[in-house]
DNA sequence: ACAATATTTCAACGAACATTGAAACGATGA
DNA sequence: TCATCGTTTCAATGTTCGTTGAAATATTGT
């Protein structure tokens, strides 16, 4: 990832309107949501919700698709995780044994191991 | 982590040149870099750098410490294993399995499975 | 075609950010 | 103590961001 999609993409997310609104899309998943009841949840005023969306989208962390009168959006999951990707990647070719111990104590990290564990131990 | 504590943050990676300091003292880790080291290395004037590092600073995502007529710069890594906890979590309860999935894609999860791997399968 | 609905675009205003150079501060060594 | 070095602070300037309300666009149903 390049430093200037990595600035953008961080951009994106630094206003809390536009946090919550991709937080509130990653956790509605595959279905995402229509800019109305977005703005319904935020409460905040369909013109600047707007003009938030059209950021994250501008970014690449959401993207939008026409449903009749509505439009769709959805997080971009990937890209996510691409960025997170980006920000570890430097930690862990530094010294991979001690961010491997700080990354376990994530929620996310935890979950995977929880998904690899079993097949390590069977307590 | 506060919605607060996140934009903050994500405001500190928004530019340029805060993002690539960060980025060189992830590399530095523990030894951290003095201040006019990161403004050679990044070419920048040390006032600029200075407003920039504050910038980090205030958001917590780098600590100083004073060392002689320098000061030292180090990259906050637990804060930042916070942040991506902070975005992975939503995405992990919301669908665990295809979050995993796409992690597996990133580097540092591939770090973090060939660490454990090693315990999984001999070969 | 018309009206209603969903959403975006636009202009304007105020607020916040980034760069610059000069000045100030604090620590060091002669 | 004096000069020097490393770094920060400050003020001024230009740039960018966010909200608001009105107008424009696009889709749907009658």
């Amino acid at each position: 990832m390049e430093t200037r999609t990595a600035t953008s993409i961080f951009e994106s997310l630094s206003s809390g309107w536009r946090l919550e609104a991709f937080r509130l899309l990653v956790r509605q998943g595959p279905d995402g949501m229509v800019a109305g009841d977005i703005a319904s949840a935020l409460d905040l005023a369909p013109s600047s919700l707007s003009f938030h969306l059209k950021a994250l989208a501008h970014a690449g962390m959401v993207t939008v698709e026409q449903e009749g009168r509505f439009q769709r959006y959805r997080a971009n999951i990937p890209l996510m995780l691409e960025l997170i990707a980006y920000l570890t990647e430097e930690c862990c070719a530094g010294n991979p044994a001690s961010c491997i111990d700080l990354l376990a104590a994530s929620s996310c990290s935890t979950e995977v191991v929880k998904a690899i564990a079993p097949k390590t131990d069977k307590s």
